[in-house]
DNA sequence: TTTACTCCGATGGTTTTGGTCGGAGATTCT
DNA sequence: AGAATCTCCGACCAAAACCATCGGAGTAAA
């Protein structure tokens, strides 16, 4: 359940990659091209591309489209982008249920008129949300990943 | 993004609403069948069929199939049951990559020989789990529903 | 001018998902 | 006993999402 797409994956993969060309311990800034990150993960290559299309009309990425050395780059400090966009740029916005995005008023859950789950749901969502945002591309550079606590706390006593 | 499935709202819907049945305001135990869930919900009566059918093999409800007096009831107390249960019965293990729950050593992920990113995804996905397994049935019951905050705590300063 | 790259749109195949159908077994009511 | 009503289970189909591919246009360096 609640699986990443390939799509979304591949985005990291590359981010991360990029990330450590530009900003790694061996620091060497530079434009890497689509082809290079495609083999060196081996992700088909024409799909990355779409993939990084992508993130560069969000401004994740930058492109650089000069001819033969051409490619792209990080678009602002890896600590500036966070899981929670990079995802957001490729599937589209975060919505546990159907009922999350809707655009004017309720269309869908007209079905679902006696919906009593809508609500804990988005905290739900909401709360992941900020976990996504709280993570961002440098996080992925370091070996030791930093550890995440989840708290729930409960203010009010719920009725026995 | 990370939307959950139709059987899987479906199945929190009808777990709601048989705890509401048996242990709401207007305390009332009794044995609800698909029918009248599928009714109140509008939901299609033969997938909500299925859908507590792997309610009931993974010992969440139980069935009880006594002819026209049939139909389903919790199976333990509804602060018994966390949403992570519940998602895990319906749409199988969390997983936010493929390569997460591989059986036997590394499968599929021979693709991703290189893979930098799958510790921190694992630690993330961990995070979510908690989050889930921290809110039960009994938690969908109330109006105002119980915050749930997540933070992120970084031990070990990040590198640069 | 050629080359190598990004960019963008369109397209096909495959997998997942949502939803449907029919039959078997069990129990209650007539 | 027989009919009706319910759960249970497996198989089935259609629609949608996803993965992957291809072709063409634009641009800048060699």
């Amino acid at each position: 359940m609640l699986k990443f797409s390939k799509k979304a994956d591949y985005a990291l993969l590359a981010l991360q990659y990029m990330a450590t060309v530009q900003y790694g311990i061996e620091a060497n800034p530079r434009v890497v091209n689509t082809k290079e990150i495609a083999e060196e993960h081996n992700i088909p290559v024409e799909l990355l591309a779409k993939v990084l299309q992508t993130l560069a009309r969000h401004q994740l990425v930058e492109s650089h489209h000069n001819g033969p050395k051409g490619g792209y780059a990080l678009g602002r400090d890896p600590k500036d982008i966070t899981l929670a966009q990079v995802l957001e740029a490729i599937e589209g916005p975060l919505g546990l249920t159907d009922c999350c995005h809707e655009k004017n008023g309720q269309s869908q859950c007209e079905q679902l008129n006696h919906c009593n789950i809508r609500t804990p749901l988005l905290k739900i969502q909401e709360s992941i949300y900020q976990l996504l945002n709280s993570m961002s591309i440098e996080d992925l550079l370091v070996e030791e990943t930093p550890m995440i606590f989840v708290e729930s706390l409960k203010p009010q006593g719920v009725p026995s």
